[in-house]
DNA sequence: TTATTTTGTTTGTATAAACAACTAACCTAG
DNA sequence: CTAGGTTAGTTGTTTATACAAACAAAATAA
């Protein structure tokens, strides 16, 4: 496709991300909500520690598509609340095994509610198709520049 | 719709906003390669500043989707760097209005030629219906979080 | 085995965001 | 004209991000 400077308007929505920024401030109040005070960034976390503990940070960096010093904090910030914990690998010492601890599997079903609640505000007059399609978008525009 | 949490990993995309990261990335780098070392976030607002000086705080905030104090911060850094200068309106006191500096505005033509092959590069392989459409499916998700 | 490279994580430094609390100037009732 | 509310901006605090540089452990090569 052609692009020049006067497609900037509608691609500034893209470049602001603001649609992924409120998603996220509502699905902190959601949370918040189910008695649940932790970020939408620290959600994103556990999900992935919810469907399997004992992953490496390099793994959840992978997942969510951060930077390894990213993971690093968000762990302290997520092991000073006392949701997870460092173990060291005896296999292979570098790395970190993260797991949940009693407090952090605790958190799993109001997590699910407030989250699920978020998807259904969020996509309140959007088809499935439409949703998909979008996201097959971004899919391609990420694959295109990372 | 329906929406119950199978659609989490689908909807992670969105909540992630990791196309848009990737863009403010890729944005930063290319205004790098023509010279220009400033953030994408500085680049928004610079943006409508080319488009038009003597704005206020507040309207900047509105067309960026920020609040009020992120736009404070953002023309601290700003000015420090001589791009631009808060004139202090005679007519309201309360308001400052952002004008470029010379340097400023010295940019725009480097910054718009990032932009434009960040575009390009962002969008290789998506037809302009496509995007368009995901675009509106944001702004619905915007709208119904906003 | 030693030297070199790679991998996993942490630390330093800067920028940015959210949210709450604050000041100052303006506006509008009464 | 004063009181109370509104608007514009700033400051404080916490969290998160990028990027570079450091470090230690592991893997590989000579």
């Amino acid at each position: 496709m052609t692009t020049n400077f006067e497609h900037a308007e509608e691609f500034f929505s893209f470049l602001t991300g603001k649609a992924s920024a409120a998603l996220g401030r509502r699905l902190q109040r959601n949370l918040k909500d189910e008695g649940v005070i932790i970020t939408s960034e620290q959600w994103s976390l556990l999900y992935y520690l919810w469907i399997e503990e004992g992953r490496t940070q390099q793994e959840l960096a992978m997942l969510t598509f951060r930077d390894k010093p990213s993971i690093s904090r968000l762990i302290n910030n997520l092991e000073k609340l006392k949701f997870v914990m460092r173990v060291n690998d005896k296999e292979d010492k570098r790395s970190n095994l993260i797991f949940l601890t009693k407090q952090g599997r605790q958190l799993r079903d109001r997590c699910m509610r407030g989250a699920n609640r978020t998807i259904q505000e969020a996509l309140e007059g959007v088809n499935y198709e439409q949703m998909l399609r979008a996201k097959d978008t971004l899919e391609h525009l990420y694959a295109n520049l990372k």
